[in-house]
Formats: C-alpha cells, sequence, structure tokens
DNA sequence: CCCTTAACCTAACAAGCGCTAGGGAGTGCG
DNA sequence: CGCACTCCCTAGCGCTTGTTAGGTTAAGGG
C-alpha cells in the first residue's frame, strides 16, 4: 500500500501549464469533484467521495484545498471559462464571411459539446448551480456574465443581418437559446442523439431565413 | 378518517378537495417541501425544515408520512400534475379555431405561469429534479411522459399547419421549448418582466409565420 | 366516565458531513 | 548528517441527517 510519489506519469502532459504551481493531485481532485458535481449535485460531491475517487483519504484534501467550496468554486469557474473559449474559438475558426447561419450553428455546436460531451467542469456549472451556497456563486458571476455577453453580441448579429422578426426582443431570443442549451444535459444520451442535427435543428429553429 | 381542526385556524380552506382524505396538517407540509425543493434543493429540504416550517418538531412528520422521500415524491408528481392541468385548460379555454400562433402562446403561458408564479410543485418538480433519487425520479415517469405527449401533440399541429420548416426534426423543436421553458426558473425575476410578453417572444420565435 | 385514536412531543440512534490536529514517510538541500 | 518541506494518513471533533421508540395531550364516541 504505497501511495507517495505524486503519481503523476503524466507529467508530460501540458509542458506550457496555464497555471504553473499546479501538481497533478490537484488536477486530478478537480476532476473528480466536476464529474461527482455534474452526476451527483453539490451534497453528494463529499470530499470524502472526491477523495475516494482520486484515491486518497477524506482529509488529505485539505492539503491541496483550504475548504470544500473552494474546489467547487473552482470547477463551476473553470466549467464557463471552458464553454466560453469553446464558443469563442469556433466562431473563430468559421471563415471571415461565414454566414450567420453557420455562425449560430457553430456557436450551439461548441456549447453543447463542451456541457454534453467533453467537460465535466461545464455541466458542473450548468447543472449544479441553481443550489449551490450563495458564495459560490457570487464568486462566478463575471464569468457568466461574460458569456452571456458573447451570447448577446452575436444575437445582436442576426437582427443587423435582418434574420430575426425585430418585434422580438433580443433578450428573449438569447433566454431562449440559452435556456435550451443549457436544459440539453437532462435529455442527452450520447449514443441516441446527433449533436450536429441538434446544432443545426435550433438554429434553424432560431434564424428565419426566408 | 375526520379532518376535524387540528390547531389549524385555516380549517376553511378547500372546502371541495381533490383528495378528500387529506388532512389540512399533510398539504402543509406537502407545501413547505415545495417551497423548500423549490429554492433550496433536495438535500436542504430537510425533515426538520420541513417540520418547522409547518410549526411542528422533526419527528412530527413521521405520522403523516412515512419517510421523506414519500414526501418529495408526491411534491414532484403533483408537480408535473398541475402543470400539464395548466396547460391542457389554457388550451381548452381558446376559441376553437384559434390560430396555432395563439395556442402556443396560451401553452407557453400556462407551463411559465405554473412554474414561475402559481405552483411551487410545478417549480420543484423542474428545478430540483435532476438530482433526486432514482426511486423517486422512477416514480413520475409515467407522469411527465404524458406532460411530454401533450406538447408533442401540440407541436405536430405546427407542422400540420405548416408553420415549422419541414426539414427541422420535431423533437428538436420539442427539446428547444421545453427546454427553455424549464429552465426559465434559473433566470426569471417577477418584478423585471412580463410573462405576457416572454410567452410572446417565444411563440413568435418559434413559428415562422410568413 | 373510560377508551380509543389522532396528533404531536422528546430523546436518541447510527451514519454521514466538513474540517482539523498531529504524526509519519519520503525527498531535496545545506 | 539534520532540517525543511510535501504529501498523505489516522483519529476524531462538533454538527446534522433520516428515522424510530415511547410518552403526552386532547378530542369524540360508547
Amino acid at each position: 500500500m504505497k501511495r507517495h510519489a505524486a503519481r503523476a506519469p503524466t507529467s508530460a502532459s501540458p509542458a506550457s501549464p496555464a497555471i504553473p504551481t499546479e501538481s497533478g493531485a490537484r488536477r486530478q481532485i478537480l476532476n473528480a469533484a466536476a464529474y461527482l458535481l455534474r452526476h451527483r449535485g453539490y451534497e453528494a460531491a463529499t470530499t470524502r467521495a472526491i477523495a475516494t475517487a482520486v484515491g486518497i483519504k477524506g482529509g488529505s484534501i485539505y492539503h491541496h484545498f483550504p475548504s470544500k467550496d473552494a474546489i467547487v468554486g473552482e470547477v463551476v469557474n473553470e466549467g464557463v471559462r471552458v464553454v466560453y473559449d469553446a464558443v469563442e474559438k469556433a466562431l473563430g475558426a468559421l471563415p471571415a464571411r461565414a454566414k450567420p447561419r453557420k455562425r449560430l450553428e457553430a456557436a450551439i455546436k461548441a456549447h453543447l459539446l463542451s456541457s454534453l460531451e467533453h467537460s465535466n467542469y461545464t455541466s458542473a456549472s450548468i447543472r449544479a448551480f441553481a443550489f449551490l451556497p450563495d458564495s459560490v456563486r457570487q464568486n462566478c458571476r463575471i464569468e457568466r456574465r461574460r458569456y452571456e455577453a458573447l451570447w448577446a453580441q452575436l444575437v445582436s448579429e442576426f437582427y443587423q443581418a435582418g434574420l430575426i422578426d425585430r418585434s422580438i426582443a433580443p433578450e428573449s431570443i438569447q433566454l431562449l437559446l440559452l435556456g435550451a442549451l443549457n436544459w440539453a444535459g437532462e435529455w442527452y444520451r450520447p449514443d441516441r442523439m446527433d449533436i450536429d442535427d441538434i446544432s443545426r435543428d435550433f438554429a434553424a429553429s432560431i434564424l428565419h431565413a426566408k
């Protein structure tokens, strides 16, 4: 029952770390927390469950983090950051003169992929957010607002392109769209659905290309 | 099985009970549980918190219910039933030849009113559902399927009326719509928004009346 | 008047929670 | 070597959870 060695065979992962002082164990703890938050919620993501998933004992968590909420806060924040980056990157990867419809489709797909397939962090911040302690929620308000602003910008493009009826408030479009996307975790089943199809349908539903 | 006023000065509640064998205390417990489930989630809705809200002590809950999950199960089931009835009633109240657009608007408004304003039961079954114990979730699957079928029926009307592009899958429309509606509890603030406006915008977004 | 019953209480149980104090093994450095 | 430091452990604190056993009160019917 040896355990030392900091068990990082993946020390060659990113040689250029965004956060250099981050040990492998820290990342593993965040990963486990994100998984539990996504699938079981805040209260079920206990410090002992997180520790067990990583292969350490409950108390050892506190060598890496000062509190449970610090872990949760970091997970939720990173979740928003990840989906922001995904959407921004997807939009940037499009040809400069891509049609608005394609841009919407790409943004939707990026959000869905991030929250359904790629990132437990993103799904955690969406699914578990509602009943998080207030302190944790406040902690990621700026990040969330930033993400909403990204979508507000996108929506305004469609209005300017005349693809949305001007009698409809832009806020409504954004609530409709982001609501549907954030709820996707409740019905999505990986083997029975195709994110490309869904993205195309969602985009086509919103944009009235006449 | 008589209801003789326990310590309930509200014994004059509804003289026409949908469930006649139901005492006032039972209903109060369900109300308190629905409120806590909606606003704080499953784990925070403790038996003691529910009891305190009703004005009794924690142990006394078990005179009325066999377990916490029995309470939660009843709340969630009733929540779905309530929103089903609300939507069905709203549709039925429309003139026989009401336009599809008006029908969608009415259904959306009924769902939003039920989940945002009228019923803690409905909002509880939407918001808290994700992380409920499996046993409780299974328990209301039929009810939920029934509600989804109601919307599937409605959506099919719009296709037949030619108001939705046939290249879009009906399932996608339903997921988009119900997702947005179910997510509404996360952004709605009673004093800053008008449900009529939102309903109109949502309906107009989906239906491409050319 | 007694007896039953509903409605509620108190007190406690085992289990689980977040968290901490204190210790021990390993590593790097002087 | 000794010292500091990292990483993890054990043991346990105080608290809360769902739940139960057993007792108390008051009302209603015979």
